[in-house]
DNA sequence: AGTAATCTTCAGTTAAACTTCAGGTAAGTA
DNA sequence: TACTTACCTGAAGTTTAACTGAAGATTACT
């Protein structure tokens, strides 16, 4: 999970951006000033982070500096300070992006997805559930750790099941999605890759929601 | 040497940007409209793509679609238009920063370095995977440490997969990318390529994904 | 122009994936 | 309990995608 460090001392602006960013997914930790920022970035590991820059004891200039010393973790400034001085000062220091305050919930979230995407490109994305993992760019599939080979349909059947886990698949939804068309006539084509996927992957979750559909979930 | 393509219809901005990057020690192509644009970057290699919003033939957002379908070369969106929707929409069609016009150019300057300074990190003259390892500027290949001979097709085929390894490059991407055309009729031809290619090689990393591409995994 | 290398097309083959089928089973209902 | 409906399952049948060797077309080089 991506983890993000914000260092902010305005109390207002800093549980806005931790609301905002933890409800888009991200893990988010705060500090109040400089000095707090840099031992928390001593003493976790940060993917990316957001800093304020005027803060009491060390301000942002000062944490990018020091954090720019030992690594390229992305940095973004977000501040009231406009002028262009400072911007191009930040971006001397190598940060990534500068956020002028007050600023756009949506374009932050935008910009630093834009970032996250950009370092992300070579770390590939995955889906668990349980002691199922799929890796959607690899077509791979862990089951307890051991690869497993499925075919396409099972494959795709499976991606959906583990983005919606928990959550009833209708079978019209199911042959919509992967067949693209309406499903009007014989459908039993899939119950025959449940079947076989049920087989293939050996364990009690995939669930059956008579007249509905199937859904991903653990029997206990 | 950095490549940056600029698409932008107003000549005194175009003139401003090329003087501007040139003198930093860039090297810059320029279109006048979005076709241009789209034409030049099938035709050349480019690290970097600054577009107008507004343009002829194609605007900016079809610009960006359309590169983003086969690759991920940084795109920076410099345009008048200043309000939110077109910049939400703009990083969501996956670019990397977005500038309003009138900008400054010191800004624009430490902006695009910003980025690059955030590719460059990741590029490399060498790519390997296992005993392979390939040389992007001499198009030398080493199998096993024995200089290989490939023709350019199978060089190319050979370069997309090791900088996506493990990934599965789907059919219509490989031919879209290679050959700059969307895959309508009869592709055999990849799999010919593929082919020589693994016979070449000799080794079992090339595998197929059934109905959707190869991709470069080690068996065990 | 002539030759060699490369790329593309072709067609037969193989193998995998997908769908159909038909009998069986489980769940829900009266 | 009988009945209905939806789903399960193994096996058979069908379709489709990819592989392959060879031949034809194109391009590049001398």
């Amino acid at each position: 999970m991506t983890h993000i460090l914000i260092a902010e001392d305005e109390f207002d602006i800093r549980e806005l951006l931790t609301e905002l960013l933890e409800s888009s997914g991200y893990n988010v930790s705060c500090a109040t000033n400089g000095m707090e920022a840099l031992k928390l970035y001593q003493s976790d590991s940060f993917d990316l982070i957001i800093l304020d820059i005027m803060m009491p004891y060390f301000d942002g200039f000062e944490v990018a500096r020091n954090i720019r010393k030992q690594s390229q973790t992305p940095i973004i400034f977000l501040t009231a300070l406009q002028d262009e001085e400072n911007q191009v000062k930040g971006f001397d220091l190598g940060i990534d992006d500068y956020i002028a305050k007050p600023f756009s919930l949506r374009i932050l979230l935008r910009r630093i997805e834009a970032i996250i995407r950009r370092i992300q490109t070579n770390s590939e994305e995955q889906l668990s559930f349980r002691e199922i993992t799929l890796f959607p760019s690899s077509y791979n599939v862990l089951i307890s750790g051991i690869q497993t080979t499925l075919t396409l349909k099972e494959f795709q059947i499976l991606h959906l099941l583990l983005e919606n886990p928990g959550r009833v698949l209708e079978r019209e939804q199911l042959i919509q999605q992967l067949w693209g068309f309406d499903a009007l006539g014989d459908t039993r084509f899939l119950d025959t890759h449940i079947k076989n996927l049920r087989k293939k992957i050996d364990l009690p979750y995939i669930q059956t929601v008579k007249g509905v559909g199937y859904k991903l979930e653990a029997t206990n």
